[in-house]
DNA sequence: TGACATATGGCACACTGTGACAAAAGGATG
DNA sequence: CATCCTTTTGTCACAGTGTGCCATATGTCA
């Protein structure tokens, strides 16, 4: 990886971790892009072509977390039950930020304070999150030889995975330490699979 | 009702027709204010005094189908199991779409139809939908007698029924008529229901 | 060093959304 | 109808986000 490339990532993190402190600061609708800019000394013009929007930056982490979630999905068997398959998906995620660096750790653990209080990031992130579970409805849809535009469980039963991947993350709110806000991630997919009827995602 | 507000009301409604026209006709996002300002004879200003935003437009049955649910929520017994009432609430709205007017029923329709190809509006409505959500939770944590801020729960019980929702309400895509889209949701309640554990709501 | 690719900055611009004030229209009263 | 008051509307100015375009600066490699 060339000099180029690594000063890249280097102002892209750079950015972010600027973004966000400014945001836990003085609110996120009250800093502008302009400040961001000029706290890491870059030009506006420059700061988006690093994030294609000011939003962009509150996703940081989806973007990650729906690679790992891809991944982890196209390892599992193809025979397994899909929710199965996806409960393992989750737990990849788990085990990802948990051994991520402790840089990582931080920002992670900003970016999810700064939902407290922003409804509005609350929906960005939610939305986000949308477009993780269509991505996610056609590769179960693909194992389960179904069409995604029509069949309705295929959707429910990703709808139900990443709910309980919201639930795990937001609840509870305030502050936590990252082993802390692991642990109820585990407790929620513990809850969720203790809630479903066994086998209720193999119905024809 | 005075002439004043009746003339608003027609306003408002010739405001969203408008737009919802000229969005399926040349997309969202190149559709101006000015524009659907221009298409009703008002200055873009006053649009903004008819909505917040332009992505308000799309969440006007949002807005009317979270009053449906809270109403009818707060109607069901509290000893009831919480996710039988919510149930019930998915129910009410369903029905309320069915006994709206004509004018209405295609407004619906064309809204529904219009996210077929917008993610970015999905995005906005799942966005929406995490605030009913919110609100919900409250209403349930409440009759449960636990803290909204702590009990997962609580949030998987809502989470669960929103997912049913969503899905009835947007799978499968592409056109259909109203009874078509109304049939679909009810079926997936009643799939919904077939999946879950018998109980799990009432879990400590 | 020179030649090339890529990253950056600066500028102009379109669009969304808001505050402030003046003009117009609705509604009530004599 | 004339008058007065309230609400709605339009105009203007402005802040902020986001994009296209082009010149400049910086790294990369021969």
């Amino acid at each position: 990886m060339g000099l180029r490339e690594r000063k890249k990532e280097k102002t892209r993190l750079a950015i972010l971790d600027a973004a966000v402190d400014l945001f836990l600061e003085q609110g996120y609708e009250s800093t502008t892009v302009e400040q961001i800019a000029g706290a890491v000394e870059i030009s506006p013009r420059t700061f988006f072509r690093y994030f294609t929007s000011k939003d962009h930056l509150v996703l940081w982490f989806h973007e990650h977390g729906e690679e790992i979630m891809l991944e982890a999905l196209a390892d599992r068997p193809g025979d397994e039950p899909p929710f199965t398959s996806l409960m393992h998906a989750m737990r990849a995620v788990v085990a990802d930020v948990e051994s991520s660096t402790p840089a990582d750790a931080e920002r992670f653990l900003k970016l999810r304070k700064l939902l407290d209080g922003h409804p509005h990031l609350v929906g960005l992130s939610v939305a986000r999150g949308a477009e993780t579970e269509r991505r996610l409805a056609e590769v179960i849809a693909d194992r389960r030889g179904v069409d995604p535009d029509v069949d309705q469980l295929t959707h429910l039963i990703v709808a139900f995975a990443m709910s309980t991947m919201r639930v795990g993350f937001e609840c509870p709110r305030r502050e936590g330490t990252m082993s802390e806000v692991m642990h109820r991630m585990t407790e929620t997919i513990e809850l969720t699979e203790r809630s479903l009827r066994p086998g209720w995602d193999l119905q024809h």
